[in-house]
RNA sequence: GGGCGCGUAGCUCAGUGGGAGAGCGCUCGCUUCACACGCGAGAGGUCGCUGGUUCGAAACCAGCCGCGCCCACCA
């Protein structure tokens, strides 16, 4: 280390994140690290395949997490020696971007409707040139290791390709066809959505009840709805069969009112004799429930709600253009004028809202197109119910499957421009339909001219290509060889229908086989108060605040500590608790290479940097025992997704363990210039180092650059690339444990004594072993716990043990001797519960050998404890 | 209507059959030559409630109370 190097390092008493990251950052990304060669092969190569986040969004606190945890999976394989590929990507997210780009549109006072599909794209593109890379530094900023260099967009020419080739050939197949049907209307976004895209929401409505006079007769029959606005557009009235009440009216005529229209009363089993009357008005134009039971009677669909959410002329002049919510209130005052409105009462029941813009979703009949899901569903469950795509934690199993049994046709087309635009094209002469790759350039049968379909494909359809599309698929591409399937799939809980199960079956359908083998669902980060994080809130939280605040090894640390199989409220603490540790690991490391003589290196080095540790104390074969224990419970943790005991365990090992004891025991010989202690404590740092590198990149990193030319410059480059640690079973050793955990146990003895009895933190109290008493305590206790043994005389103050603290001036013998008593009772109580136990005879016959063993040796010690104390 | 999950220290959460844990907060004491983003010591819990299984339950079972989420076409 250089003069200027090492006064900086001394200088630094603290850690800073925001002067080391951006340097750190971009000596990886110069490295090529995050770009592995496409080599290898997917079984011996590590891959996982981001989900590409919209281009539209900034890095929100559950990008952060997912993210973490990926980066943590990613270089920990990294540095196991696989070749490593973290593929990168962005979503082009159709209706986000129409969002966006509306709300811009309508402050210029235009709208995309009045620009033109040409234009709007257009612009669409531009804003994407412009704000698309927005989210993908912000993952530099976390310190992701994705592969930058091999990007993709979901409307790059190749990945267009894919998306066409999957089109066409479903469509050959027969999965995907063209149908009038049912669907769900968004007026927000002027799209259909998919079932999935909609969410109930508990409404508190009024229910009306509706009297339809019964043609040729001067009676009624009164119907149930809480839309009567819809009545506009009835074909029918049902009845359940097995009604006795309505069972003469089956096969006679109803007359709408206000429109005049004849209804058949009809019977279906769908009706609830239960429910209000037991009369359903039938509409089959706009409810999803009336339209199935229309087509199985075939009745008239009649709409009268347009796609602007407006009633359309087929309402009737007094009606037409009106928003749903007038026209009911006019329909109500027009029935109430004819004395048709026979009750209402309040009535609360769940309506479809539109995930996507917040609206009412409209059921409407329309043309679109759709998949049919059971042929592709099945590989794809049943790899599920066979465990070879594992889900962690696997209660989300049972959710998948529970989908995966009673999946219904996917709506995929789209009535927006930004997207993949379907690969169909129609001849309006003759009618033909061609669904081709390739636009065809005139029609096949009539040489007329073709109109390419104006709609896109849902976002989700081109998603569920990713984990191939994202490597190159549909050419067989090196990278395509080498990464896929990958390795584990990182996501939220809230796409495993939209994402993770369409991923699953696409994958089987063109690749044979699927996309990934393990599925780790993550928490859901909650605000502080427990409410869901959002803008719109005002509960959200900017992990980039956080990462300038409290540095990105903090936040990291944070999120994975906080992480867990439940959803977390999200924990200031925690990320904290983060900063703080790396702020340590910083001051620990000045500690030893400030004061570690590299000319004090000696041996071998194999894999790593520093030749392998020379202990020569027990506290050295202690420490390094610890490491071993630390490192496989780490590995352990990491290796099944626990990352907040990972994180955790880290904390506990360098903290409580590395800095607390061992670092305070070493530090006279490591300031004496101890050629052993320097190596040890240098092969530990790097070992540490190596441990805590993926969940704590950037200070790990940074303090690599300052420990391989104070050791010489042998290892790795950069700990990017360093081995992990793996457990040394010869270092193991639990005979150097147990003798220093009791000489830690005697320091806090006799510091708790210290503390009781008042004796000031500075002074050092004269102390010496009983007479007999064997092995004196442990040096390593005198100097923690400020003790003299110079060969004073007196009277024993108190004694742990063999060891006896003398009397001296700074001590209250009285206050003393009250202590001693509290703490002989506090002895007393214990053996005698312990006793009571062991005379439990059922205790002693039915509990494990072991269990009981370890109760006598607990008595024995409190035993032996209390013996002590009455000297 | 069905399903999943949660209720442990003041707060946020671990712990899932052998004597209640962490971080923060709180109290007391420390400018101890890596770190006050620090060091040492301590207080604080009838583990939601009621029953059961067991020699032994925070943990397993049943019921109840409270909270959250997902799925579902009863107007």
């Amino acid at each position: 280390m250089d003069a200027e190097r090492r006064a900086r390092l001394e200088a630094t008493t603290r850690y800073e994140p925001s002067e080391v990251e951006g340097r750190i950052l971009a000596r990886w990304l110069e490295g090529g690290y995050f770009h592995p060669p496409a080599e290898g092969t997917a079984a011996d190569n590590f891959s996982v395949a981001i989900p590409p986040p919209n281009v539209t969004g900034a890095l929100h606190m559950g990008h952060a997490l997912n993210s973490t945890i990926h980066d943590a999976l990613v270089r920990l394989n990294r540095m196991r020696g696989r070749n490593t590929l973290w593929a990168l990507g962005t979503d082009h997210a159709s209706i986000a971007v129409h969002a966006v780009l509306e709300k811009e549109l309508r402050a210029e006072g235009t709208s995309g409707h009045e620009l033109g599909r040409e234009a709007f794209l257009e612009r669409a593109w531009e804003w994407k040139q412009k704000y698309g890379s927005q989210i993908v530094e912000q993952l530099k900023r976390l310190g992701a290791s994705c592969d930058y260099e091999r990007e993709r967009f979901t409307l790059d020419d190749g990945y267009v390709r894919a998306v066409y080739r999957v089109f066409v050939s479903l469509h050959e197949k027969g999965h995907i066809y063209r149908d009038t049907y049912m669907v769900n209307w968004d007026a927000g976004s002027r799209s259909v959505i998919s079932d999935l895209e909609v969410e109930n929401r508990e409404v508190e409505d009024t229910l009306y009840a509706i009297d339809y006079p019964i043609e040729d007769s001067d009676e009624v029959l009164t119907v149930a709805t809480v839309r009567p606005e819809t009545m506009l557009a009835d074909t029918a009235v049902a009845v359940n069969p097995a009604d006795e009440r309505y069972r003469d009216l089956i096969g006679r005529q109803c007359v709408l009112p206000l429109v005049g229209r004849r209804l058949p009363v009809i019977a279906d089993e769908h009706v609830d004799p239960q429910f209000a009357t037991g009369a359903l008005k039938v509409t089959p134009g706009h409810d999803p429930n009336d339209f199935e039971i229309g087509r199985a009677h075939g009745l008239d669909e009649v709409t009268v709600i347009g796609e602007d959410g407006r009633m359309t002329a087929d309402a009737g002049e007094r009606f037409a253009g009106l928003t749903t919510e007038e026209a009911r209130e006019a329909v109500l005052a027009a029935l109430r004028e004819q004395g048709l409105v026979r009750g209402e009462e309040p009535y609360v029941h769940s309506v479809p809202y539109s995930h996507r813009s917040g609206e009412r979703i409209e059921p409407l009949i329309s043309l679109q197109w759709f998949c049919r899901m059971e042929e592709l569903a099945k590989p794809a469950t049943e790899v599920v119910e066979r465990g070879q795509v594992r889900f962690v934690p696997e209660r989300w199993k049972l959710i998948y499957l529970d989908w995966m049994y009673r999946l219904r046709p996917w709506c995929i087309s789209r009535q927006l421009w930004w997207g993949h635009r379907l690969p169909v094209w129609y001849c309006d002469a003759c009618e033909e339909t061609y669904v081709a790759e390739a636009a065809p350039e005139r029609c096949g049968a009539c040489e007329g001219e073709l109109r390419q379909d104006e709609d896109v494909l849902d976002t989700w359809f081109s998603s569920a290509l990713w984990p191939f599309g994202v490597l190159g698929w549909p050419e067989q591409t090196p990278e395509l060889r080498a990464f896929y399937p990958t390795d584990v799939l990182v996501t939220a809980r809230d796409i495993i229908f939209l994402w993770v199960a369409r991923m699953v079956m696409m994958g089987f359908e063109f690749t044979g086989e699927a996309p990934f083998g393990d599925v780790y669902i993550t928490s859901v980060i909650q605000a502080p108060d427990g409410r869901r994080m959002s803008k719109s809130l005002g509960t959200g939280i900017d992990p980039l605040d956080e990462i300038e605040a409290h540095g990105a090894d903090g936040v990291r640390f944070g999120l994975l500590a906080m992480s867990s199989a439940q959803d977390v409220r999200y924990s200031a603490d925690r990320i904290q608790q983060g900063q703080d540790l790396a702020n340590k690991m910083w001051n620990a490391s000045r500690l030893i290479l400030l004061n570690a003589r590299p000319d004090a290196l000696r041996g071998e080095v194999a894999g790593g940097l520093v030749p392998g540790p020379r202990p020569v104390r027990v506290e050295d074969r202690w420490i390094l025992s610890r490491l071993q224990e630390a490192i496989q419970a780490v590995t352990r943790n990491l290796d099944s997704y626990d990352f907040a005991h990972a994180a955790l365990e880290l904390y506990r090992f360098f903290w409580s363990e590395l800095c607390d004891w061992y670092l305070e025991i070493a530090k006279p010989r490591l300031y004496e210039g101890e050629a052993e202690v320097a190596q040890t404590l240098l092969w530990i740092l790097e070992q540490t180092l190596a441990l805590a590198h993926p969940m704590a990149p950037f200070v790990t990193e940074e303090i690599y650059t300052y420990l391989r030319p104070a050791a010489g410059g042998a290892g790795p480059a950069m700990l990017v690339v360093h081995p992990f640690p793996e457990v040394d079973g010869a270092l193991l050793d639990d005979a150097a444990e147990r003798e220093v955990e009791a000489s830690i146990e005697l320091t806090r003895s006799v510091r708790r004594w210290r503390d009781l009895v008042g004796v000031a933190p500075a002074s050092v109290l004269p102390a010496r072993v009983a007479e007999g008493g064997g092995e004196p305590p442990h040096e390593l206790v005198a100097r923690l716990a400020r003790l003299s043994f110079d060969g004073a005389e007196g009277e024993p103050l108190a004694s742990f043990g063999q060891l006896e603290i003398l009397s001296s001036g700074d001590v209250d013998a009285s206050q003393v001797r009250r202590r001693i008593a509290e703490l002989r009772e506090r002895l007393r109580g214990e053996v005698e519960r312990a006793e009571r136990k062991l005379d439990n005879q059922g205790f002693v016959s039915n509990a494990p050998a072991e269990v009981v063993e370890a109760e006598r040796e607990k008595l024995n010690a409190f035993r032996a404890e209390l013996e002590e104390l009455q000297g």
